[in-house]
Order: structure tokens, then C-alpha cells, then sequence
DNA sequence: ATACAAAGTGAGTAGTCACTCACAAAGGTA
DNA sequence: TACCTTTGTGAGTGACTACTCACTTTGTAT
């Protein structure tokens, strides 16, 4: 792992640790065993740092959601998938997640980087909408929204307390309304 | 209107705006149209004008949950009611939520004053719990959560575009949901 | 071996920010 | 009036932080 990486990766821990705006760079140098010039070095300045961090965890992401995109099924199996998805996601890109939250919701910091994250979330209401008009033509957009909405919720909930937060219950209760519901 | 209560209001819009650790006391000052040291003087420091602004605004969002968790009627009637009135609550205290929010999402800053919003939440849950247990005693708790999770979804995602999320649509299709599912 | 670019260093700098303090004005009470 | 408390001011300060720069080390191609 080169000095770049071990930087990407020790910012990417302290920022959806401590914050963007509370971690210093000279706290992710110290961490990283590295000085403190060299960041600047590669990411020109600290925005440029998250704008990396960003662009590497949702690439990542992106390429998740276009694979299982591709997938075939009833649109019926193709909603339950993304819900069953959803929840592993977080569970495996916790801390990428974490940070994520912390830029969408806080207005300042949204403008540097917010906007590959609300593309990454466009592309999932889409595929949403596309399932739910195979199913019913009933204002699909809308309840891709509602799906959206609720899954975000369980998610956000949960990197609130990861430990109590039961995850798995809130995925099969979800699960279970949406089979009552639509089918 | 008091200066202090000026400060408060001042703080709360450019917190809302900006976040917490983006607002320069200075700002606020100029702003208010008050001198930087009348903050320190009525509040001690930074972070005890945010828990003030919090403070405040909690006592008012809990008088109101506290006055309709009194009201009787069937269990039922009582959950469409909550999700009815907390897509209207955030509605009429959008700014105060946007702070929230900011704040409920930020580690370094729930610490200072995270507290007493997780308190509201946790009588919040309590209270769908009790209706959700008197339309059955199917783990009322995981469905309360899941509610509180859904509603919470919802809001936080108008808050990140106000103008153009269709809030209305999503409180009928949700209510829709639960009648479907619970009745 | 030489030349050149890329990676890496760390002391230094300019600017910002939360907070202080000595002082002044205003308001209430006797 | 005299006295005390509360409210208000704004210049000043120390600490911190993002970023720079002159310099060194490492890697690599010829």
C-alpha cells in the first residue's frame, strides 16, 4: 500500500470519525505516519483530500449497483434484492457510510462534495422506479421514493448505534410489509 | 425581543444555514447587530449557545408531543395521527430541524448537544410502542422503530431539497401502507 | 553513472477564531 | 443623589490550522 492510500484511508477513518471540519491534517499526517506537506502534495488541498475519498467510496458503490442492476427477475424479487442489499451494503462500508451521512446532511460541506453522492442515489431511485411500474403503473416514481426514504431511515438509524440498532429485525419487517402490500 | 433572544434566533438560522463549526461567532455578532463579546457574555462560550438554541427548541417540539400523546382514541387513529403531525411539525419548524439534523449527524457535535434530541425520539418510540401493542403484541417495539425509521427517512430526505420533495404524496402513500398492513 | 522526475520532509507563515478584559452605559432601588 | 447590578462594547490575544517552500531522498530511464 502506497503513502497515498494509507492517507485516503486514515482521513477516510477520522472524518466519519471526528468530522470534516473537527479533524485536523495535521491529526490524519501524525496518523499516517506521514508528514504533513505530503497531502498536500497529492490532493493539492483538504477539499481536494474528501473529493478523493468521495470519488473512491462511491466508485466503489457505483460499481455494486450497476452489477446488480443487470441482474433479471420478477420486479417483485428485484425490490426485496435491493432492500436485502442495502442493509449489507452499510454493514460492509460502515465507516464510508458514516462519512457519507455526515456530508449529506450538513449544508456547508454538501457543496464540496455532495454531488456524486445524490447521482449514486438518483441511479437507485431510478432502478427503483423501473420495478415498480413493471408491477403497477400507479405513480411509480412515488413509491420508489417512499422505498428510498424508508430504507435510508433504517440506515441512518442504525450508524446512529450500530451496536443496539436491530438491522436485521427492521430489514424483514420492511420486507414483510412490502410483500403485504404490493403482492 | 431581547438582544439574547436575538443571539438565539441569529444562531439558530446561520447553525441551520452553515453548520455549527462553518459559523464564525463573529458572524453571528455581526448579524444579531450585537457586539462579539454580549455572546460570551450571556452564553459563556460557543457551545453553550448551541445547547441553548437546542434547549429551547426541544422544550417547544416536547410540550407539543406531550400534549397529543394525552389525547385518547382507537390505536390506530393515534399512529396516523403522529405520522400526520410530524410531517407537519417539520414542516413548521423546518430551520430547527435543519440544526438538528446537522446536529444528530455529526459525532463530534452530537456530543456537545445530542443528548436531549435522542431523549424526544426515545418518547416518541415509547409512544407508538404502547399503540402498536394494543393493535397487537407482536414485537410493538421493532414496530415503532420501523415507523419512527420510515417517518424520520421521509423528513430528512425533504430537508435535503424542500422544494421539490413531495412530502404530501409520501405521508398518503405511507399512511396507505399501514392501513394496508395493520387493518 | 548521470539526469530527471516523483515522493517525501518539516519548519515556517498568514489568517482565522473563540474567548478575555477593562471599561462604559443603562436600569433598578433606597 | 448615590450605589449596585445587568447589559453592552470592541480592541486585543493566544491557540490552532490550512497551506507553502526550499530542500532531501528515492525511483527510473538512458
Amino acid at each position: 500500500m502506497t503513502n497515498k492510500d494509507i492517507i485516503l484511508q486514515t482521513a477516510l477513518r477520522l472524518f466519519a470519525e471526528q468530522g470534516y471540519d473537527r479533524t485536523p491534517t495535521s491529526q490524519i499526517a501524525r496518523e499516517a505516519s506521514v508528514s504533513e506537506g505530503l497531502i498536500f502534495r497529492h490532493f493539492i488541498n483538504k477539499e481536494g483530500l474528501l473529493k478523493a475519498i468521495i470519488a473512491q467510496g462511491m466508485a466503489q458503490i457505483a460499481e455494486t449497483m450497476a452489477s446488480y442492476a443487470e441482474q433479471s427477475g420478477s420486479p417483485r424479487w428485484a425490490l426485496i434484492q435491493h432492500i436485502e442489499r442495502s442493509l449489507t451494503s452499510i454493514r460492509e462500508n460502515e465507516v464510508f457510510w458514516r462519512l457519507a451521512t455526515n456530508i449529506r446532511f450538513q449544508a456547508g460541506i454538501n457543496a464540496i462534495a455532495g454531488k456524486e453522492i445524490e447521482e449514486v442515489n438518483q441511479f437507485v431511485i431510478k432502478h427503483l422506479t423501473e420495478n415498480f411500474r413493471k408491477i403497477s403503473n400507479d405513480s411509480p416514481e412515488q413509491h420508489a421514493l417512499l422505498l428510498f426514504a424508508q430504507i435510508d431511515g433504517i440506515c441512518l438509524h442504525w450508524l446512529r448505534d450500530t451496536e443496539h440498532y436491530p438491522l436485521d429485525m427492521m430489514k424483514q419487517l420492511l420486507i414483510k410489509q412490502y410483500n403485504h402490500v404490493y403482492f
